[in-house]
DNA sequence: GCCTTCCATCAACTTATTTTGATATATCAA
DNA sequence: TTGATATATCAAAATAAGTTGATGGAAGGC
């Protein structure tokens, strides 16, 4: 185990995040609930693509889904990026602590 | 441009990251400046190995580097870190603020 | 039932990243 | 100068990730 907490998850979660058509997934998510095919439209993206990379988004807990007739509804989890956040918390302080590393 | 600003500098640092030796090497940084041979040590990873790693996460700018005789010490640029907790945070405030991603 | 739409998945391919082992450069010590 | 040590770099091989185009299933309208 490393000096913080959740590192497989949050690795998951950087991961997910360090790819441009993901980014703008998730950047169109956060105003709001989509299905797949406004995403589509949204950023013009091949249907097989953005299937691809909202697996990958919802592997790394970043986006639920919900479905709802014919169409699958997805969602930014919120909650996700916080704890990304603390994570990174945890990161910079324990950097803090030992002084030798921040001047 | 996104709806969030410094999108390709935090991707490159949030790829970076994702990369489990690249977080250990992060972590083990993050108790104080080291020179390569203590990274490989502490590690027990191929030297040609840490300095592929170190490179690609000097050039995301989460490390630096200075020469002190034959050897090479990096350090954790914290600013790095704290430069993507406000990109972290703003792509949260954007969700927080249209209300219908976050119940 | 039949047709259409929305979406997931899959195999083949392309591209990007990482590993490996070797070689090169710089510094120091003897 | 010779030799050793610390590190960077490079080409080739290995692995991983993303793209493409096609197929298939589920839901709904007719």
């Amino acid at each position: 185990m490393g000096l913080v907490a959740g590192q497989t998850e949050a690795r998951e979660v950087l991961k997910a995040l360090a790819e441009p058509l993901r980014l703008q997934i998730i950047e169109s998510l956060s105003t709001g609930e989509k299905c797949v095919c406004d995403l589509m439209e949204e950023i013009s993206l091949a249907q097989s693509k953005i299937s691809f990379h909202l697996k990958v988004l919802k592997e790394a807990g970043l986006i639920t889904d919900r479905q709802s007739g014919r169409w699958v509804y997805y969602k930014l989890e919120v909650r996700a990026l916080m704890d990304l956040q603390g994570w990174l918390n945890q990161l910079t302080k324990e950097c803090q602590r030992t002084s030798s590393s921040c001047e």
